[in-house]
RNA sequence: AGAGAGGUGUCCGAGUGGUCGAAGGAGCACGACUGGAACUCGUGUAUGGGGAAACUCAUCGAGGGUUCGAAUCCCUUCCUCUCUGCCA
């Protein structure tokens, strides 16, 4: 959630920080006229209610004394009913605010570069030459066709379509990737983690993901949990609603989780092969600093999501999120996309983003700093997306006669 | 899943309708004592919101209700513990 009182204040800086963002002037507007009624409603309800507490007090001191209290009762009777309208107006304004607030996107860091959408994102750099191949180079469900691997159809059979199996090799590759990240992660100084992967409603609201993007989320049927689609969502909430001290900052965090999502925006996108399944693997880094912090841990995140790929020898490039192409939670992201040789073009692997705030107010998270209570910065970014690593190396790794070459710092993963 | 017990501040723990944001203790902070420390003594010590401040509102797991007034009574719900069942 953004900042309000920032918003009140400073209207036309805060509009001008969110049209980057392509957020309509009106919605922000409205919300700030909610947001002052609101309070106004709740200074009138305050003081009724001061009042209140004033009389009934007053009330006990009477009857100790054997005073008449009928007149006292019956001014208080008719504050009552005052409290009971004040109160049921502030509710309105209340959920009427929220309902807005809760949809409304965080600003984009200064540095964002301004845009529409994914082609209007920046390239910071290539890392990696792709290899040249003296054959055509096949496509992932190519690859895992000749060698057995991935099991589309029977994925299917199990559950719908976007699911799939893995077997054999693939597998094992599977689990070795995510032991690789781990240990690398853990070694940059991140605590390994293991968390539920269903989660409460709450806990979807404070990182973002509800109440806009329900669309996407695998609900338990009858209860209010959903399945997570990101370990971010544990991870950053394992202090939902939590003060820190200063000196335990900053918090590193790790975990592979399976992501559920329902890709409901994305019918006929990547259909074909394993890019976008309902589920998949993640290792993801989290992590919670100090604002003064953040910055820089932002880079190490990204630095240390790059060299993941580059132990693995995977050509990739860091590109920055233009504006329009941010996410709902993001201030500022950078993605990594990996090459894929048989698609002959790059793609996203990874994704790492500072939310400053935004999550840390709606799910209060904050710390002490000597007598005040401060928001702190939440982060997140996978290290990496597991299946499409696989893809990844399947694709750069691939032979002639479609078999793939396993890279060298997996073998100690593989090897019992 | 069934039966019972219980959820109070950083922690322990008292509190069954008003003087309770909450006794007492521990811890912590500051001060006194000391060459320095321990002990001892004194003072202070929850969170969130509005406000420049005075002040004020809310919060005793959460949400509703009764009442002029709720930590205390009622309802719903979540969680913990014990026993039974079931498992991994």
């Amino acid at each position: 959630m953004i900042d309000l009182k920032y918003l009140e204040k400073n209207f036309d800086e805060a509009t001008n920080r969110l049209n980057k963002k392509g957020v309509d002037n009106s919605l922000l507007e409205e919300l700030k006229n909610r947001f002052k009624e609101l309070k106004e409603i709740n200074n009138q309800l305050e003081e009724a209610k001061a009042n209140q507490n004033r009389m009934s007090k007053l009330f006990g001191e009477y009857k100790r004394e054997g005073k008449d209290i009928s007149e006292l009762k019956s001014k208080v009777d008719k504050n009552k009913e005052l409290i009971a309208s004040l109160q049921d107006k502030a509710n309105v304004a209340n959920s009427k605010l929220q309902n807005i607030a809760l949809n409304i996107p965080n600003f984009p860091d200064e540095s964002v570069p301004f845009g529409v959408d994914e082609d209007d994102n920046v390239e910071i750099k290539k890392v990696l030459t792709p290899r040249e191949f003296n054959f055509r180079p096949k496509e992932h469900w190519e690859l895992a066709e000749i060698n057995g691997w991935i099991d589309f159809q029977r994925g299917v059979k199990l559950a719908k379509s976007r699911f799939s199996i893995l077997r054999g090799e693939s597998a094992r590759l599977e689990r070795a990737l995510i032991n690789f990240f781990l240990n690398e992660n853990r070694k940059m100084g991140f605590e390994e983690v293991y968390v539920p992967f269903i989660n409460n409603y709450n806990m979807l609201q404070g990182t973002g993901q509800l109440p806009k993007f329900s669309d996407d989320l695998f609900k338990i049927e009858g209860e209010e949990l959903y399945l997570i689609p990101t370990a971010e969502v544990p991870l950053t909430n394992i202090y939902n609603n939590e003060i820190l001290k200063k000196e335990q900052l900053p918090i590193l965090l790790t975990a592979y989780t399976p992501c559920f999502r329902k890709e409901a925006g994305s019918a006929g996108r990547d259909t074909r092969g394993m890019i976008r399944q309902h589920q998949f693997d993640k290792v993801e880094m989290v992590a919670l600093s100090l604002p003064e912090e953040s910055e820089k841990i932002f880079n190490m995140m990204v630095e240390n999501a790059s060299n993941l790929l580059t132990k693995l020898k995977l050509p990739h490039r860091l590109v920055e999120l233009c504006g329009g192409d941010l996410g709902f939670s993001a201030s500022k992201t950078i993605d990594l996309e990996v090459w894929l040789p048989g698609q002959n073009r790059y793609r996203e692997i990874s994704s790492i983003s500072n939310t400053k705030d935004f999550q840390a107010r709606r799910a209060k998270i904050r710390f002490k700093d000597g007598k005040k209570n401060r928001l702190l910065h939440t982060l997140n970014g996978s290290a990496l997306a597991v299946g499409r690593t696989l893809i990844a190396i399947m694709e750069n790794y691939q032979n002639e006669d479609g078999t793939v070459t396993i890279p060298k710092i997996l073998e100690k993963y593989i090897i019992d």
